[in-house]
DNA sequence: CTCTTCCCATCGAGAGGCGATGGAAAAGAA
DNA sequence: TTCTTTTCCATCGCCTCTCGATGGGAAGAG
Protein backbone atom coordinates (compact mmCIF):
# COMPACT_ATOMS: atom_id res chain seq x y z
CA UNK A 1 0.00 0.00 0.00
CA UNK A 2 3.02 1.66 0.50
CA UNK A 3 3.63 4.10 -3.00
CA UNK A 4 7.40 4.97 -2.29
CA UNK A 5 8.60 6.93 -5.36
CA UNK A 6 11.68 7.29 -5.49
CA UNK A 7 11.99 9.87 -8.64
CA UNK A 8 9.81 13.06 -9.31
CA UNK A 9 8.27 11.61 -12.03
CA UNK A 10 9.38 13.85 -15.08
CA UNK A 11 12.41 14.39 -14.42
CA UNK A 12 15.02 11.46 -14.89
CA UNK A 13 15.72 12.45 -18.50
CA UNK A 14 17.09 15.85 -17.09
CA UNK A 15 19.04 14.15 -14.29
CA UNK A 16 20.75 12.02 -16.73
CA UNK A 17 21.66 14.24 -19.41
CA UNK A 18 22.86 16.67 -16.41
CA UNK A 19 24.86 13.77 -15.52
CA UNK A 20 26.80 13.18 -18.61
CA UNK A 21 27.60 16.58 -18.74
CA UNK A 22 30.70 15.74 -16.69
CA UNK A 23 31.53 12.58 -19.53
CA UNK A 24 31.19 9.58 -20.59
CA UNK A 25 29.49 7.86 -18.25
CA UNK A 26 28.12 3.65 -18.19
CA UNK A 27 24.50 3.06 -17.01
CA UNK A 28 25.23 1.32 -13.50
CA UNK A 29 27.53 4.40 -13.20
CA UNK A 30 25.10 6.81 -13.92
CA UNK A 31 22.12 5.56 -11.24
CA UNK A 32 25.18 4.73 -8.71
CA UNK A 33 25.97 8.86 -9.19
CA UNK A 34 23.08 10.20 -8.89
CA UNK A 35 22.24 8.17 -5.66
CA UNK A 36 25.34 9.86 -4.31
CA UNK A 37 25.25 13.51 -5.43
CA UNK A 38 21.28 13.50 -3.70
CA UNK A 39 22.66 11.66 -0.70
CA UNK A 40 20.73 8.84 -1.09
CA UNK A 41 17.46 10.47 -2.01
CA UNK A 42 17.31 9.96 -5.36
CA UNK A 43 17.50 5.95 -5.98
CA UNK A 44 16.87 5.13 -10.24
CA UNK A 45 16.20 1.58 -10.91
CA UNK A 46 17.82 -0.60 -13.40
CA UNK A 47 14.04 -1.11 -14.92
CA UNK A 48 13.54 2.88 -14.65
CA UNK A 49 17.11 4.00 -16.32
CA UNK A 50 17.57 1.25 -18.65
CA UNK A 51 14.18 2.41 -20.90
CA UNK A 52 15.61 5.74 -20.25
CA UNK A 53 18.55 5.68 -21.87
CA UNK A 54 16.63 4.37 -24.88
CA UNK A 55 14.59 7.23 -24.99
CA UNK A 56 17.89 9.39 -25.14
CA UNK A 57 19.42 7.60 -27.61
CA UNK A 58 16.07 7.12 -29.53
CA UNK A 59 16.00 10.95 -29.32
CA UNK A 60 19.62 11.73 -30.10
CA UNK A 61 20.27 13.50 -26.79
CA UNK A 62 22.94 10.93 -26.10
CA UNK A 63 24.99 8.41 -27.64
CA UNK A 64 26.00 4.93 -26.77
CA UNK A 65 29.59 2.49 -27.52
CA UNK A 66 30.75 -0.56 -25.96
CA UNK A 67 33.84 -0.98 -23.53
CA UNK A 68 35.10 -2.09 -20.33
CA UNK A 69 34.18 -0.79 -17.11
CA UNK A 70 36.64 0.42 -14.70
CA UNK A 71 35.98 -3.01 -13.02
CA UNK A 72 36.99 -4.64 -15.99
CA UNK A 73 33.71 -5.66 -17.29
CA UNK A 74 31.52 -5.35 -20.17
CA UNK A 75 29.53 -1.88 -20.26
CA UNK A 76 27.82 0.43 -22.47
CA UNK A 77 28.91 4.25 -22.30
CA UNK A 78 26.84 6.65 -22.75
CA UNK A 79 27.88 10.03 -24.02
CA UNK A 80 25.91 13.69 -24.37
CA UNK A 81 25.41 14.63 -27.91
CA UNK A 82 25.53 18.62 -28.94
CA UNK A 83 21.66 17.96 -29.75
CA UNK A 84 21.26 16.51 -26.25
CA UNK A 85 23.12 19.52 -24.42
CA UNK A 86 20.76 21.65 -26.48
CA UNK A 87 18.05 19.32 -24.64
CA UNK A 88 19.24 19.42 -21.41
CA UNK A 89 19.14 23.46 -21.59
CA UNK A 90 15.34 23.72 -22.52
CA UNK A 91 14.59 20.26 -19.69
CA UNK A 92 16.61 22.79 -17.32
CA UNK A 93 14.98 25.75 -17.81
CA UNK A 94 11.17 24.42 -18.17
CA UNK A 95 11.76 22.31 -14.69
CA UNK A 96 12.52 25.94 -13.05
CA UNK A 97 9.77 26.96 -14.10
CA UNK A 98 7.54 24.91 -13.18
CA UNK A 99 9.48 24.99 -9.63
CA UNK A 100 9.61 28.63 -9.30
CA UNK A 101 5.42 28.06 -10.05
CA UNK A 102 4.73 25.26 -7.45
CA UNK A 103 6.73 26.56 -4.35
CA UNK A 104 4.23 29.71 -5.37
CA UNK A 105 1.64 27.79 -4.67
CA UNK A 106 3.02 26.02 -1.59
CA UNK A 107 3.75 29.39 0.01
CA UNK A 108 1.29 31.60 -1.25
CA UNK A 109 -1.32 29.26 0.05
CA UNK B 1 5.11 16.80 -32.31
CA UNK B 2 5.51 18.70 -29.10
CA UNK B 3 4.76 17.46 -25.52
CA UNK B 4 3.31 20.92 -23.76
CA UNK B 5 3.33 19.76 -20.13
CA UNK B 6 1.43 22.22 -18.27
CA UNK B 7 2.38 20.46 -15.27
CA UNK B 8 4.74 18.91 -13.41
CA UNK B 9 3.49 15.21 -13.37
CA UNK B 10 2.99 13.73 -9.71
CA UNK B 11 2.55 17.48 -8.27
CA UNK B 12 -1.32 17.88 -9.06
CA UNK B 13 -2.68 15.90 -5.42
CA UNK B 14 0.04 18.04 -3.55
CA UNK B 15 -1.20 21.59 -5.30
CA UNK B 16 -4.98 20.98 -5.21
CA UNK B 17 -4.84 20.07 -1.24
CA UNK B 18 -2.66 23.21 -0.72
CA UNK B 19 -5.36 25.18 -2.75
CA UNK B 20 -8.19 23.49 -0.37
CA UNK B 21 -6.18 24.76 2.63
CA UNK B 22 -7.46 28.39 1.98
CA UNK B 23 -11.16 26.84 2.32
CA UNK B 24 -13.48 25.56 0.15
CA UNK B 25 -14.01 25.83 -3.29
CA UNK B 26 -15.35 23.83 -6.47
CA UNK B 27 -13.21 22.72 -9.16
CA UNK B 28 -13.32 25.02 -12.15
CA UNK B 29 -12.26 27.36 -8.90
CA UNK B 30 -9.00 25.73 -7.93
CA UNK B 31 -8.11 25.30 -11.84
CA UNK B 32 -8.42 29.13 -11.77
CA UNK B 33 -6.96 29.62 -8.53
CA UNK B 34 -3.96 27.24 -9.34
CA UNK B 35 -3.16 29.41 -12.96
CA UNK B 36 -3.83 33.02 -11.05
CA UNK B 37 -1.49 31.80 -8.48
CA UNK B 38 1.26 30.97 -10.52
CA UNK B 39 1.43 33.30 -12.96
CA UNK B 40 -0.50 31.76 -15.73
CA UNK B 41 1.96 28.48 -15.43
CA UNK B 42 -0.14 26.06 -14.40
CA UNK B 43 -2.48 25.11 -16.22
CA UNK B 44 -4.38 22.53 -15.29
CA UNK B 45 -6.83 20.77 -17.74
CA UNK B 46 -10.42 19.91 -16.63
CA UNK B 47 -10.06 16.10 -17.88
CA UNK B 48 -6.46 16.12 -15.22
CA UNK B 49 -8.46 18.06 -12.53
CA UNK B 50 -11.20 15.61 -12.17
CA UNK B 51 -9.98 12.52 -12.16
CA UNK B 52 -7.53 14.17 -9.44
CA UNK B 53 -10.73 15.30 -7.11
CA UNK B 54 -12.04 11.78 -7.11
CA UNK B 55 -8.56 10.05 -6.44
CA UNK B 56 -8.28 12.35 -3.56
CA UNK B 57 -12.62 11.88 -2.70
CA UNK B 58 -11.12 8.23 -2.77
CA UNK B 59 -8.60 7.97 -0.04
CA UNK B 60 -10.81 10.83 2.13
CA UNK B 61 -8.18 13.95 1.66
CA UNK B 62 -11.29 15.61 1.00
CA UNK B 63 -15.14 15.79 1.06
CA UNK B 64 -17.76 16.96 -1.51
CA UNK B 65 -20.97 18.78 -1.25
CA UNK B 66 -22.88 20.32 -3.96
CA UNK B 67 -24.08 23.66 -3.66
CA UNK B 68 -24.47 27.52 -5.92
CA UNK B 69 -21.32 28.88 -7.18
CA UNK B 70 -20.77 32.88 -6.90
CA UNK B 71 -22.34 33.09 -10.53
CA UNK B 72 -24.90 31.00 -9.11
CA UNK B 73 -24.21 27.67 -11.04
CA UNK B 74 -24.07 24.13 -9.91
CA UNK B 75 -21.06 23.32 -8.15
CA UNK B 76 -19.79 21.31 -6.22
CA UNK B 77 -17.40 21.83 -3.31
CA UNK B 78 -14.81 20.11 -1.99
CA UNK B 79 -13.15 20.36 1.53
CA UNK B 80 -10.06 19.55 2.75
CA UNK B 81 -10.60 16.69 5.55
CA UNK B 82 -8.17 16.55 8.71
CA UNK B 83 -7.00 13.41 7.06
CA UNK B 84 -6.07 15.50 4.25
CA UNK B 85 -4.64 18.26 5.98
CA UNK B 86 -1.71 15.66 7.25
CA UNK B 87 -1.71 14.46 3.95
CA UNK B 88 -0.66 17.66 2.73
CA UNK B 89 2.21 17.66 5.23
CA UNK B 90 3.59 14.29 4.16
CA UNK B 91 3.29 15.27 0.19
CA UNK B 92 5.00 18.62 0.91
CA UNK B 93 7.81 17.06 2.76
CA UNK B 94 8.28 14.43 0.24
CA UNK B 95 8.49 17.07 -2.20
CA UNK B 96 11.26 19.49 -0.93
CA UNK B 97 12.89 16.24 -0.57
CA UNK B 98 12.95 15.60 -3.76
CA UNK B 99 13.44 18.98 -4.96
CA UNK B 100 16.28 19.33 -3.08
CA UNK B 101 17.87 16.27 -3.95
CA UNK B 102 17.54 17.70 -7.81
CA UNK B 103 18.56 21.03 -7.55
CA UNK B 104 21.68 19.01 -6.10
CA UNK B 105 22.47 17.74 -9.02
CA UNK B 106 22.00 20.10 -11.35
CA UNK B 107 24.03 22.41 -9.29
CA UNK B 108 26.89 19.58 -8.72
CA UNK B 109 27.03 18.54 -12.07
C1' DC C 1 -32.30 33.02 -29.54
C1' DT C 2 -27.63 32.47 -29.92
C1' DC C 3 -23.08 32.76 -28.06
C1' DT C 4 -20.04 32.78 -24.44
C1' DT C 5 -18.73 31.57 -19.97
C1' DC C 6 -19.04 28.60 -16.24
C1' DC C 7 -19.16 23.99 -14.29
C1' DC C 8 -19.48 18.98 -14.28
C1' DA C 9 -17.49 14.47 -15.86
C1' DT C 10 -15.69 10.33 -18.61
C1' DC C 11 -13.09 7.75 -22.11
C1' DG C 12 -9.19 6.19 -24.43
C1' DA C 13 -4.51 6.93 -25.68
C1' DG C 14 0.18 7.46 -24.54
C1' DA C 15 3.94 7.99 -21.47
C1' DG C 16 6.64 6.91 -17.70
C1' DG C 17 8.14 4.52 -13.34
C1' DC C 18 8.72 0.09 -11.10
C1' DG C 19 8.75 -4.82 -9.39
C1' DA C 20 9.96 -9.06 -11.14
C1' DT C 21 12.78 -11.57 -13.93
C1' DG C 22 16.71 -13.23 -16.47
C1' DG C 23 21.35 -13.25 -17.95
C1' DA C 24 26.57 -12.96 -17.87
C1' DA C 25 31.05 -12.15 -16.23
C1' DA C 26 34.60 -10.76 -12.59
C1' DA C 27 36.38 -11.14 -7.87
C1' DG C 28 36.78 -12.83 -3.59
C1' DA C 29 35.35 -16.11 0.07
C1' DA C 30 34.84 -20.72 1.73
C1' DT D 1 37.12 -25.57 -6.75
C1' DT D 2 32.71 -24.06 -5.74
C1' DC D 3 29.74 -20.39 -3.89
C1' DT D 4 28.35 -15.96 -3.28
C1' DT D 5 28.52 -11.15 -4.05
C1' DT D 6 28.99 -7.36 -7.00
C1' DT D 7 28.79 -5.22 -11.28
C1' DC D 8 26.48 -4.51 -15.58
C1' DC D 9 22.98 -5.24 -19.21
C1' DA D 10 17.99 -5.37 -20.57
C1' DT D 11 12.85 -6.45 -21.05
C1' DC D 12 7.98 -7.39 -19.71
C1' DG D 13 3.75 -6.30 -17.76
C1' DC D 14 1.23 -3.62 -14.45
C1' DC D 15 -0.33 0.59 -12.87
C1' DT D 16 -0.78 5.41 -12.38
C1' DC D 17 -1.13 9.78 -14.24
C1' DT D 18 -1.82 13.43 -17.70
C1' DC D 19 -4.42 15.04 -21.52
C1' DG D 20 -7.10 15.72 -25.94
C1' DA D 21 -11.58 14.84 -27.30
C1' DT D 22 -16.14 14.63 -26.22
C1' DG D 23 -20.57 15.49 -24.18
C1' DG D 24 -23.71 17.64 -21.41
C1' DG D 25 -26.39 21.57 -18.81
C1' DA D 26 -27.46 26.12 -17.03
C1' DA D 27 -26.72 31.41 -16.49
C1' DG D 28 -26.08 35.83 -18.61
C1' DA D 29 -25.00 38.91 -22.43
C1' DG D 30 -25.96 40.68 -26.91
Amino acid sequence: MEKNSELLPGTLDLLILKVLVRGTMHGYGIAQRLKAISGEVLQVGESSLYPALQRLLLNGWVEAEWGASENNRRARFYKLTPLGRKQLGVERQEFQRMITAIQKVLETA
